[in-house]
DNA sequence: CAAGAGTATCGACACTTGTCGATGAAAGAG
DNA sequence: CTCTTTCATCGACAAGTGTCGATACTCTTG
């Protein structure tokens, strides 16, 4: 390891985000990084009560309807959406706190002046 | 089409977001949604100056240095990072407008009540 | 120009993901 | 119980993605 051209710069770079929450932060984003999901969530969210029957759902998705069963299943599983079984029928609610957690995931250094993270 | 059975819910259901501006969105949000991605985002934001050389981003990473390459070029095909050339080295240097902005696209309906969209 | 250091591109691979048709499972109607 | 409606799961396929070794490119230095 012999350096004979200088160095660029001071190289501080103090490792910010860890291996792991990096990991889980990109599954949540991967979850809202597709457009079928992202229509899904505007769909419900622009619902009353931002809660959305299926059968109401896959018609303006135009997405066969296990596509669209995939899809509710990721965003529930990222823990975006809620299931609840009414009768026949299976309706997703929003869920808008974890969409404001990946909000706040965003954050720049800047936004946020001196706050400690937790997950 | 007869239908037996009395529909669920009154199926309103305004479509929201367009088919292209879902892919935009889901194409930016793709661009974060990888662990390498986000902790080179997270590298390069905590530097000073929100800046940061490859050089100093390979080794706290972890990964192969053409894998980073492949990444960042990811990023700044995302519009989150620009890249500028200093001698023999390349600094990528953090778009806060862009990032800004995808946070902004995770505004709930709540929050935003009649704010006018335009991208 | 030749040599060396820092990056980007290429090629290949394993793995993941979006999609849909077919099928299965849960709940209400008759 | 049988039929129908609604939704989830299964199986399969094409396409996309992350990864890295090898290689080419771009500056600077001598």
């Amino acid at each position: 390891m012999k350096t004979k051209l200088p160095r660029c710069c001071p190289s501080v770079l103090g490792t910010r985000l860890k291996r792991d929450d990096a990991e889980e932060l990109a599954s949540a984003f991967k979850a809202i990084a597709d457009p079928g999901r992202l229509r899904l969530l505007s769909f419900i969210a622009a619902q009353p009560g931002a809660e959305a029957c299926v059968c109401n759902l896959i018609e303006p998705l135009g997405l066969a309807q296990p596509t669209v069963s995939h899809h509710l299943k990721v965003l529930a599983e990222a823990g975006l959406l809620v299931r609840e079984r009414r009768a026949t029928w299976m309706f997703y609610r929003l869920v808008p706190e974890r969409v404001r957690a990946l909000q706040d995931a965003l954050a720049l250094p800047v936004d946020k002046p001196a706050t400690k993270r937790s997950a």
